[in-house]
RNA sequence: GCGCCCGUAGCUCAGCUGGAUAGAGCAGCGGACUUCUAAUCCGCAGGUCGCAGGUUCGAAUCCUGCCGGGCGCACCA
């Protein structure tokens, strides 16, 4: 249960009681959040301030009449007016201890939302080109997407993972060309440097060992027209399974994986044109050259141009090369609407810093090819700063000192990885210290919230083995006496815990999965917060050992933390751990 | 020149889409262990939320204009 949105509804059905005017008019502005300061109650509503006009009241005199059809409900001690007209409810301790019963019996289910309402959403994240194995870089986007894709679920949407492969291309040329270089060599040949312009990485060593395993000299001296296709396709095969093995590694796994070259073979591009062209959304233009920027090779001549101008984008954008060819935004475009056609009418694309001056035109592409029935999202990863103890990891491909996601993943863990990725917003770049990140401290907030879970999993172990005759199963354990957990401390932690539902669905709303990462802390810091309390007041330990009644109930509580944190740890795509030595 | 993002404590960052006296970690200072794992906790100190206007009951949050930083700016992907 959402407890802030349980008295939305109640306070909605109380305000239109009070006025059918207010009840009619502003409901969707009728916030219930908790209070910041926490002497303020625990649900605070701005209902009166909202609805004063509608009801024809002043903020005050509507907060005071609200305030006390409130008092008369369930569940709720006090209800106080404060300031311009602010609604302060203070509900009753045994409704919040009840919330324990909500989290054992739903188990990790807990905080699993309607609010998606099984609507069909698309996450395209990743998509990094199929030229090598992903670098650090890529790391986040690949977790922002998997974690955003875990939220989303768990919001009630029905969720689809997908990777766009470019795999056409300029690029995939050059990749063909540099294994073939790798190939020769693989024959016998001496390539000497590798030369400007081809991939220089030693990663194309093994496939094309495995090329001359297959096919033998064959391509070796023919002219490059006939080798260029098989060795592209080739090529493009074994990067992907490189990339394929690198995703893997950090727990993710696409639904669906769709090919730029099988769009464009498809004839959608031509077509996603022509249908543009219908509704006068592309024409033949000149562009001009950007100003206060110098642009040595500009050839001012007419391009083929889509109106994104016209949805809000800069200027018009091209559609076609030089040469005549489609451009990738013409590609994006048919693969954009590829996905409308597929029935998703909600699309997230997460892209890297760079592309930031690439959104505009796809959300207006977007809005032009679904009659402005669809809508795209794009979450833009900021850059990763790598360190290793304190000093700035320098990458430099050419000194070799390029690190892949790979080396991370195995250096640190992959559970590592994904939490401290999201442990930012998605826009600020990113700190991210190899050697910090596994230390046992304070500071590592991906140790401080796993050691709270396995802390809590220690308690329950210590627990069974002290009172061999007390029942741990969660059911057994929402049968214990919740009205012994009367310490300021536990209470608090009761709140926190029961707060997990409404933190998924602002979550998932806000397209922010790193608000787990902060809540998660929160929770920690409570638990260990209590837990410390133990160690000056024997009575406020978990485990009493003359008082089993007690020590049920306050196993109650540890189990219903390992449970929140476990949900929402998962949900991040991190797996929790139970002993931490 | 234009567009987008960022600017919050000495440092790194949260701030729940406009709420009340702006929060946390680190660093600093002072405390707490014959422990249910001190791998932790408690306290103190630290702020003109870049600057200036505006919108309103109310602004770190929205609008405008500056200042500073980052990214991008036809045909690459």
């Amino acid at each position: 249960m959402n407890v802030f949105n349980h008295f939305r509804d109640i306070i909605k059905v109380e305000i239109e009681t009070i006025s059918a005017a207010a009840g009619a008019d502003g409901a969707p502005r009728i916030s219930v959040e908790p209070p910041r300061d926490p002497s303020h109650g625990d649900l605070s509503t701005n209902a009166a301030m909202v609805l004063s006009r509608a009801a024809g009241l002043k903020p005050r005199d509507l907060a005071e009449k609200l305030a006390a059809a409130l008092g008369a409900q369930p569940d709720i001690q006090t209800v106080d007016v404060a300031g311009p007209g602010f609604v302060n409810i203070t509900l009753d301790p045994a409704f919040w201890r009840s919330r324990l019963d909500d989290i054992l019996q739903n188990g990790e289910a807990y905080g699993t939302s309607t609010m998606g309402g099984g609507r069909k959403i698309n996450i395209e994240y990743v998509s990094a080109n199929p030229t090598g194995p992903m670098h650090v870089g890529h790391a986040r986007g690949a977790v922002l997407g998997d974690a955003l894709a875990g939220l989303l679920t768990k919001a009630g949407f029905d969720v689809t993972r997908e990777y766009y492969i470019n795999d056409a291309g300029a690029q995939i040329d050059t990749l063909a060309r540099s294994l073939h270089l790798r190939y020769r060599e693989a024959l016998g040949e001496t390539i000497g440097e590798i030369p400007e312009g081809l991939y220089p990485g030693d990663y194309l060593v093994p496939p094309a060992a495995k090329l001359v395993e297959r096919d033998g000299d064959k391509w070796r001296n023919l002219d490059e027209a006939e080798w260029l296709p098989a060795l592209r396709d080739f090529a493009i095969d074994e990067m992907m399974a490189l990339i394929w093995d690198d995703l893997a590694a950090l727990g993710i796994h696409h639904a669906l994986f769709s090919s730029e070259r099988e769009i464009a073979a498809s004839g959608a591009i031509d077509e996603v044109v022509a249908g543009l062209e219908k509704d006068d959304l592309v024409y033949v233009g000149v562009l001009e050259p950007p100003k206060g920027k110098t642009m040595d090779d500009w050839e001012s001549r007419p391009q083929t141009l889509f109106r994104s101008t016209k949805f809000g984008d800069d200027v018009d954008r091209p559609l076609k090369k030089s040469d005549g060819s489609w451009t990738y935004f013409a590609s994006d475009i048919a693969y954009h609407r590829d996905k409308i056609r597929r029935g998703f009418d909600v699309m997230i694309d997460v892209w890297g810093a760079d592309h930031k001056g690439y959104i505009k035109r796809m959300q207006a592409a977007v809005t032009a090819v679904s009659g402005g029935k669809a809508t795209l999202d794009v979450r833009i990863c900021n850059l990763v700063h790598l360190f290793d103890g304190g000093a700035p990891v320098k990458m430099s491909k050419r000194a070799g000192t390029f690190v892949t996601l790979r080396d991370v993943v195995d250096k640190v863990g992959r559970d590592v990885v994904r939490f401290i990725m999201l442990t930012r917003g998605n826009e600020a770049a990113l700190e991210f210290d190899m050697a910090k990140v596994v230390e046992q401290s304070r500071d590592n907030p991906v140790f401080y919230v796993q050691y709270a879970h396995a802390r809590a999993c220690s308690v329950l172990r210590n627990a069974a083995a002290m009172f061999p005759d007390l029942k741990l199963d969660d059911s057994s354990l929402s049968d214990a006496d919740y009205g012994r957990l009367s310490d300021p401390g536990e209470l608090a932690l009761i709140k926190l815990l029961a707060g997990w539902p409404r933190v998924v669905e602002t979550a998932a709303e806000a397209h922010e999965p790193h608000r787990i990462a902060y809540y998660l802390s929160e929770i920690a810091a409570q638990f260990h917060g209590q837990w410390a309390k133990g160690n000056i007041d024997e009575n406020l330990r978990y485990i009493i050992a003359d008082d089993m009644g007690l020590t049920h109930a306050r196993a109650a509580l540890v189990r219903a933390t390992a449970i929140v944190v476990a949900s929402g740890l998962r949900t991040m795509g991190v797996k929790p751990v139970e002993e931490m030595r």
